[in-house]
DNA sequence: GGGTAATCTGACCAAATGTTCAGATTTTTA
DNA sequence: TAAAAATCTGAACATTTGGTCAGATTACCC
């Protein structure tokens, strides 16, 4: 069967299981990012992997329980090197982190965030859910701390809506329209310099709409 | 054949063949853009426009040509919509009505804007071949004009290529990710009004990051 | 109204693709 | 080491899909 009952307690003796999963994994989102989510095929990721295709559905019974695999291990992935805000820092260090790190994961894993633009933009139900499970909470929780802040006024008060999806917009498509930004660079390809420039105007973009002085 | 000639030089008079591609071309854009651009069949197409399957490939070949029909049409709208900036108006006025046209763009036509996001980020060479042709020579008739307004002390010094990746991804954003800003701003449709705050937030933060008073 | 060009369309085809499965092979357990 | 569980895989299948084509129908011109 495609999911196993695990012989003992310790699942972790299955190492096969897991090194496959790890590499289908990759393989997939990175054929993904570059193929475009419904171009992919299995037989890609399969040779891709060097693996016959077979050997793929054995893990993921299905291409959408595949898809859905890599959207899980992407998001988890954010959840894990995006650190929250925290109230004693202030908002200029909050808001350079969270830029910082988003163009950091943008850079470091570019296949990452276009398979997630790409879900996003065809409106993938299981990211769709996500946001709503996940993201409408964690604004809430943002919205209190940067009340707090202009109340204390550490910043100007802005739309904490519009404030969070214009950094997403800004640190994100430098990785999901990678394209369109080497050509406008004239660049074969993007150096950490590149993302460095951007993550500079990008935080003082921000920065100075809340009032925050560089 | 697929490319007749025309009876007489007044081909005007095909008005049957004018009709149908506009009403194929408007169809597929709005396929595309609810499925994707390789989830989309012609068949979807076809019937969404009503029309059998074997007309649809009778005004256009194959799906490429369909595709690359779509995109052209609204580049060439895009192209008829912006303005360009003109040095008299200064930074202020042009910014401004940049980012709104933008905008306005996004609201009024959400298919093609979404469309466009899908081949950028899906690397058609296409789009890719018409940014090389036409922005990047664009671009430097913007900075030679953005150089001129710093010269006059009338905005401070910025990246020109920052600064219009910047007003893409902040006004695009809207429309292609719309998906996305529904569930921040939890809503289920966007009002105009959402578009016009949108617009307010956008250009206040590119008139600040250009150090140009509001 | 007759002839020609243009348009339309049902039926068909070849290729691609997701998925299944039976049996071979390997790994783990007892 | 033998049984059992897990993993592997070539081959096959059903469906989907882009594309073709011959013949029917309609529009246009003289």
């Amino acid at each position: 069967m495609t999911e196993p009952k695990k012989r003992n307690k310790d699942q972790l003796k299955s190492h096969i299981r897991a090194q496959n999963q790890a590499l289908i994994l990759a393989t997939a989102e990175r054929v993904f990012a570059r193929q475009g989510l419904a171009k992919t095929t299995t037989q890609m990721i399969a040779d891709e992997a060097g693996l016959p295709k077979a050997n793929v559905h054995y893990y993921y019974r299905s291409k959408k329980d595949l898809l859905e695999a890599v959207l899980e291990s992407i998001l988890q992935l954010w959840l894990d090197s995006v650190s929250q805000f925290n109230v004693e820092d202030g908002p200029k260090a909050n808001l350079t982190r969270y830029i910082s790190q988003k163009i950091d994961q943008s850079r470091i894993n570019p296949c990452s965030s276009k398979v997630f633009a790409m879900a996003l933009i065809g409106e993938e139900e299981f990211v769709l859910e996500f946001l709503r499970r996940y993201f409408v909470g964690q604004l809430q929780k943002e919205r209190e701390i940067i009340d707090q802040w202009v109340a204390e006024g550490l910043m100007k008060p802005v739309s904490v809506e519009h404030l969070f999806i214009s950094m997403w917009a800004l640190t994100q498509t430098y990785a999901d329209f990678d394209a369109q930004v080497k050509i406008l660079l004239q660049k074969d390809e993007l150096s950490e310099a590149d993302f460095d420039e951007a993550k500079q105007f990008v935080t003082r973009m921000i920065l100075g709409t809340c009032g925050i002085e560089a």
